[in-house]
DNA sequence: AGCACA
């Protein structure tokens, strides 16, 4: 029995994480990790006996859980290559936005009668409804073009303003951590390639300053560099 | 290895 007949579900079980991070951080990462797949809804990880080094990230999209569970397959993240496979039961958030939540007092053995409900309940949807998100992480940038490459230790800018020098972009990209430099292209004004020590924290940088604007018209726009 | 919502 191959552990890849799990059917999609727009959330992901990661495992083999390294269980020395600790747990604000680890979902921190793993947010900004996953977050170039498109728009996360909740990231949760438990340092319980039973359920360290395993974490759960949910996508509003099932086709992101997929593009995440083959492309990130194997990231080397925190020294451990993670290993991805579709979760195997809804994410609550996604049950609760769907109103099929069920306390977690009515334990397993409910799923088949909430899947009923479900159909004989649909959308009586009018006055009320905390209107969606429930206790997510702040919201993600929308991916502008060519989003699709893989992790990279280097980034990789455009639209930069023509004035923008290497010592500008350096005391935005030093205050994260594992900086090591910036390059610019002097035939090239407008791009600039921004260097970490890994993939973990240019993906952190990058989540940290996508869109920011050095002018008003101005907004980065980072990509993973080419390999 | 380990599939939850501390």
């Amino acid at each position: 029995m191959l552990t890849a007949d799990i059917p999609p579900n727009q959330s992901i079980y990661v495992k083999n994480l390294n269980e020395k991070v600790k747990k604000e951080e680890l979902k921190r990462s793993l947010y900004c990790l996953f977050s170039q797949f498109g728009k996360i809804l909740d990231v949760v990880a438990l340092k319980t006996p039973k359920l360290r080094g395993q974490a759960w990230v949910t996508f509003s999209e099932v086709t992101a859980a997929s593009n995440a569970v083959r492309q990130m397959q194997s990231f080397p993240f925190y020294d451990k290559p993670m290993r991805i496979q579709y979760a195997k039961a809804k994410a609550d958030c996604i049950a609760k936005a769907e109103g099929t939540f069920v306390p977690k007092d009515k334990k397993r053995k409910q799923e088949e009668k909430v899947e009923r409900k479900r159909e004989e309940t649909q959308r009586p949807n009018t006055a009320n409804g905390p209107t969606s998100n429930n206790g997510v992480p702040p919201p993600s940038f929308q991916p502008s073009g060519q989003e699709a490459m893989p992790p990279n230790n280097i980034l990789f800018l455009q639209n930069l303003p023509y004035e923008t020098t290497s010592v500008m972009l350096q005391l935005l990209f030093d205050q994260y951590p594992g900086f090591k430099e910036i390059r610019m292209i002097g035939a090239k004004p407008g791009i600039a390639f921004v260097e970490y020590g890994d993939d973990v924290q240019s993906s952190m940088a990058m989540q940290a300053l996508q869109g920011f604007k050095i002018t008003p018209q101005n907004s980065m726009i980072i990509s993973f560099a080419k390999k």
